[in-house]
DNA sequence: CTAATTTCCGTGTACGTACACGAAAACTTT
DNA sequence: AAAGTTTTCGTGTACGTACACGGAAATTAG
């Protein structure tokens, strides 16, 4: 691999020297538009492939003045849980690196329990008329039918959190869920003797059985984990669909009560605290508790031992990215992979207060 | 919190016109350079704090066309390990990104077994005469006497990988090397029965008892999370001073053969990959596998399931963050958390795959 | 062959900041 | 009070790119 020699950063006005030609015509090239002859326009582009030009994106962003607007469209943080703070102050870091970059970020956040808020929102969105839509989609058909008229204008959108595949996003930025689930199932496997009992917990409103569903997606990784090595695990299943601490409480004591031979419990979705906080209540036995995200009740149960690991996708992480993605693509026209999926992380005890999410 | 109300970009110009002086006055005070008289610089110095005015990064870097010089002291890729890839990959990317914003990163590689090729690459480092330095201090008093001419010629530097506390230093990126032993511990008592013998291993040319010991230090965490917890394992010690394969190999197996009831095994560096294919070999009893680094052959050996968890410490993004810290203190001018510990990382065969180094 | 188009291309100004130069104002000296 | 000196400040040009405007060359129409 050879390097271009070109130490000097070159830019039009040396690629006009070398062709004969002025500046403004080079900037036609570059921009493929109208008004120059084939041949002088040959010409121009073989020398720009030659010297390898890169654009200086400081001069371009500054000379061009126009301001593009990126619509973000996630859930708000709710009472029960603010998971959602992270991927906003990621997206809020973005957002203030490229702000004299020209990029404005315009936040929506809907109500993730309540579909009409949602459509609300994309409504709000699309008299904005921006030029590009960073969103998790949560009402999956609501997401469709209004993805859809975003292909239909041309403007690219960004998938986090969740994905809906084959819906032409531009790129997805989140976990793979079911790999997520199986590395719970792990963790569990060191913690638990060989035959032992488990409790998979769904703590959601909706719990549809459909591809979509994250808790499911997860739930089935995890059971696949033990499948494919055979390890002799009774895995049983809880769906709570109040999602209140009392009603979670309740549910799970009852459970604890049915089952005393239990040894291990995952909880798919960052309610973790809150089944913790009822298995603490319970009492006797060790429980060995694993479940999802970095949030300041989760961390400090985590701490105290009753949870023993969080997995964690690094929610922070995926805002700023999603952010950055879409400017990369508009901005500097660089190519994006369709799918960036997000590590799958360990918290302990003993790495909590190092992790970076 | 209220924001500043004002939406459109203010500069210079804005300032200039509201304090009735042209913006090369308010050019002088912004740079507090002379030349503008008591009255008028508090004038302009008024309005541009009750304006909230941020320069554009862009038009600065832009009209400002001294280039920015950053030297990186690293080890280069040995044969024994190419641990040093990763940082230095992510050195490169920092370097990409700051191109075109006038930031030449210079890299010098040393081999970090001979002092002398450090000594060497110091005084290239310095006929250069650089504005800021990124080095990972491996020979502590050549490191120390070469960061104190920096400190007496102003110019700020960065340790990676490595501290030096007290030696002055922009910042410390890197590890917490007594919490990593701390988690290698936790992962291991995970693994193995409450009563047990393990195994620590040092593999490294020098193993010095001294407080810079990279090695020791994790080894120090390593003990110490069992002494508080008074979980009873006996804990033995290996140091391989040859670091080839072979001598590896042969260490290991005498070690194996003497004590047959080790459970555990912890390699406080990389060289963990060397390690398992001793016990590999060895073949009886199934052995639980700790030790560092995100290396391909490590990978291989996690999968297969010799190794049975990595601790990671994200390489490349040190090395990113090395030169984006330095680019913001000398070009942005921001203040710099004197530490900046990284995540202490947890990788399974199962999250292997996803892991972002 | 001249006039009207159309095609092609060069020039000029702007983006927001940095910095050199020199003019005007204020103060000092004789 | 005039000349000299210093302080204070405004103006102009540059950075690399975007884009509008209009002129010259090539083409077509009359």
């Amino acid at each position: 691999m050879k390097k271009p020699a070109t130490n000097e950063l070159i830019g039009v006005k040396e690629i006009a020297r070398r062709a004969n030609v002025s500046i403004g015509t080079v900037d036609r090239v570059l921009h493929n538009r109208a008004g120059v002859s084939g041949k002088t326009r040959d010409k121009v582009n073989r020398i720009i492939t030659e010297l390898h030009y890169q654009p200086n994106i400081l001069a371009q962003r500054l000379a061009s003045r126009k301001i593009v607007q990126i619509a973000v469209l996630i859930p708000d943080i709710s009472a029960e849980t603010n998971y959602w703070e992270a991927p906003r102050e990621g997206i809020l870091q973005a957002a203030a690196e490229l702000k004299s970059f020209g990029i404005q970020v315009l936040t929506f956040l809907y109500d993730q329990n309540d579909k009409q808020t949602f459509i609300d929102q994309v409504k709000a969105v699309k008299r904005k008329k921006v030029d590009a839509v960073l969103l998790a989609p949560f009402f999956i058909d609501a997401a469709i039918s209004f993805t859809n008229e975003c292909k239909a204008s041309g403007i690219p959108f960004v998938f986090i959190n969740s994905d809906i595949p084959g819906q032409g996003s531009l790129c997805y930025i989140g976990p793979n869920l079911y790999q997520s689930g199986h590395l719970a199932a792990q963790l569990i496997s060191f913690g638990v003797p060989e035959k032992s009992k488990l409790l998979v917990v769904n703590v959601s409103k909706e719990i549809k059985n459909n591809s979509y569903n994250r808790l499911l997606r997860k739930e089935e990784g995890f059971r696949a984990y033990f499948e494919q090595r055979n390890e002799p695990k009774t895995i049983i299943r809880l769906d709570i669909r109040r999602t209140d601490e009392r009603s979670i409480e309740k549910n799970m004591l009852d459970v604890l009560a049915e089952h005393p031979d239990l040894k291990a419990v995952f909880v798919t979705n960052s309610r973790v605290g809150s089944v913790a906080a009822a298995i603490k209540k319970w009492g006797p036995g060790k429980m060995f508790l694993v479940g999802y995200d970095y949030l300041e009740d989760n961390n400090a149960l985590l701490r105290e031992g009753v949870i023993n690991f969080l997995v964690c996708h690094k929610p922070h992480e995926q805002g700023y990215k999603g952010i950055m993605t879409l400017y990369q693509h508009i901005v500097a026209g660089n190519r994006i992979d369709p799918v960036y999926y997000m590590p799958i992380d360990i918290v302990s005890s003993e790495n909590q207060d190092y992790y970076r999410n």
